[in-house]
DNA sequence: ATGAAAGCGCTAACAT
DNA sequence: ATGTTAGCGCTTTCAT
């Protein structure tokens, strides 16, 4: 096992001090009035001996880490996971770390979590936040911690949010259906009473209401498929179904396939959140797609500008625009088959 | 802003030293024979005032972080994201924490990965390597380091691998679709020259060459979808394809609905990798599924053993069984519409 | 232009 | 049964 080597090694080495070490190793050495060839020379050595900075000394003694701390959902949902992606890279291209966990949407997990992070001094923290976070994340934001919620927040929390429209993706996509025809459309969401699902159920209830239909909303949560099965065979009246997320849209085609049902000329289907399999079904699905890219973008760049300016983050939530995605799921159809 | 509380701030409130708080807090009390009174004493007050270890420094003292660095090639793609969220629990549960992140498949980007793990001290390191990383890969391992190679290795490299079977997998599903009558079988590979993919071709080979066929090779990047079509178009004979990777699957799919193709009566498909939409895609698509959650376990477990035993890992490969999942799209048909 | 030394929070060998 | 203390590798103030 080859040894470590530390700047004391290289002092001795070069017959220097390792405070002279640190300021050449951290650029420092101009600054410092250090000889640009001791300079030079020390430099060469360290990369010749392959000296690796121990970070963890390092943040001993300077308190920070460059390293941010995410909580997702789970990171297997293609949301999570792209967002994840594009906020590493960025971070990453500004010298930070990301390291993400998935909370499964439970808050005793995610007290877990943070604590870890906070052990590990994360110098930021982004989290899509589980029910009954509310307290860990307020105890964040007392110590000076910038943190960013994001996908959802949290209701009467004073933070820093970005999220999706979702209000207006749920209003859209009901429209939408209205538009093409469709009278008795049926909501599927989760049972859960997060922000994200209820603003998108008051945006599928205002957009039926302005429209003078009845509404109908089926919430579900394990058995989902099954529900669904039972939502459908107690409405016939049923003529399309808007789908929260995308998770439950699977369940639901599963749903129809077993009914044999088919989209639209049976039920016309649109699913919030969108998928890049959706193009490849058949029919191919209409979607709410949700700006992940500009999502990732806006959360690691706000939580890296406080980090960098030492600036509190602005207690203010972006709320970008989602798209609608039609395909063909959501087509207008002349005759009714049900 | 809270201030932060070492062992220092409760041994002396409860006049003790900080070794004993150390002690009791690290559950060596009883060992240290420190009396269950003052020891439960201690506890109280650490928890009351919200004590929280400082991991940095308790890793600076001990060397050890009970951190994993994982190097996967993509976290979105839905074979690494389940991976790592399979692993991830599994670590937590044994008390270690698993971070992730993504290489594109670049050498420099995951030497950069590698060098911040090591200067973070992560214990062990979970890697699916890209080409070109044999000299880091062992470097770790001359450095004592515990490395598990996953989803790929480098051949020649001894060191301990956990890969799926490749060219068993490859070779069941080409079988498959001969005994189905398909005699023109089309391999739809990536370019690159991992031993995941070579063992994969090699498993179509073997029974194309068994079958007395024709083997029939496409390897394609950047614009698969575009391949494809070119490839069916110069080779008309083609009555099946075989695809190498989820992804390819992909763009296979959408050059079918490009040309109007229909499987299985114009074109037999076959996936290497399932994914949970397949069977809702029309026609559902015959998948060769990689046990991902074997492979999670095998590959989390060996490295957590090896670092709780101090005793090196095995250099050994572990093949994991792959199985062939019939649906739809590689069933036997009556007459050939091509 | 460079060095000495304190100290970040913790553990563990050694003392008592 | 509990305390003292050195030191993990690094940064930075203060000296020279």
């Amino acid at each position: 096992m080859k040894k470590k080597i530390s700047i004391y090694d290289i002092a001795r080495e070069m017959n220097v001090s390792s405070a002279t070490v640190s300021y050449v190793l951290n650029g420092k050495a101009a600054q410092k009035r250090i000889s640009a060839s001791l300079a030079q020379r020390i430099i060469t050595h360290a990369r010749e001996v392959g000296y690796r900075p121990n970070m963890i000394a390092k943040s001993l003694r300077t308190g920070k880490t460059r390293t941010i701390g995410m909580l997702v959902e789970d990171i297997a949902d293609p949301f999570f996971g792209t967002a994840a992606r594009i906020m590493e890279g960025i971070a990453r291209q500004r010298g930070y770390h990301l390291f993400y966990a998935s909370t499964a949407n439970d808050a005793e997990v995610a007290k877990g979590l943070l604590d870890v992070f906070r052990s590990a001094q994360a110098d930021g923290y982004i989290i899509a936040p589980p029910p009954g976070l509310v307290a860990e994340i307020q105890a964040l934001q007392e110590d000076g911690l910038p943190v960013v919620l994001f996908d959802r927040y949290c209701p009467g929390l004073p933070s820093a949010n970005v999220v999706a429209d979702n209000f207006g993706g749920a209003y859209k996509a009901t429209r939408h259906l209205l538009q093409n025809g469709f009278r008795r459309i049926g909501l599927v969401t989760s049972d859960s009473s997060q922000v994200q699902m209820t603003d998108r159920l008051r945006g599928y209830a205002q957009a039926i209401e302005e429209a003078d239909c009845p509404p109908l909303i089926l919430q579900t949560s394990a058995a989902a498929k099954q529900d669904i099965i039972d939502f459908l065979e107690r409405h016939t009246e049923l003529d399309a179904l808007l789908f929260t997320t995308g998770y439950l849209t699977m369940s639901g085609l599963e749903a129809l396939a077993h009914l044999q049902l088919r989209a639209p000329e049976d039920i016309a289907v649109v699913s919030f959140d969108d998928h890049p399999h959706f193009s490849l079904f058949s029919p191919a699905v209409t979607a709410v797609a949700q700006p992940v890219q500009t999502i990732a973008e806006t959360v690691i760049g706000r939580l890296i500008d406080s980090l960098e300016s030492n600036t509190p983050l602005a207690l203010q939530t972006d709320i970008l625009p989602i798209s609608l995605i039609i395909r063909d799921s959501s087509a207008r159809v002349a005759v009714q088959h049900r």
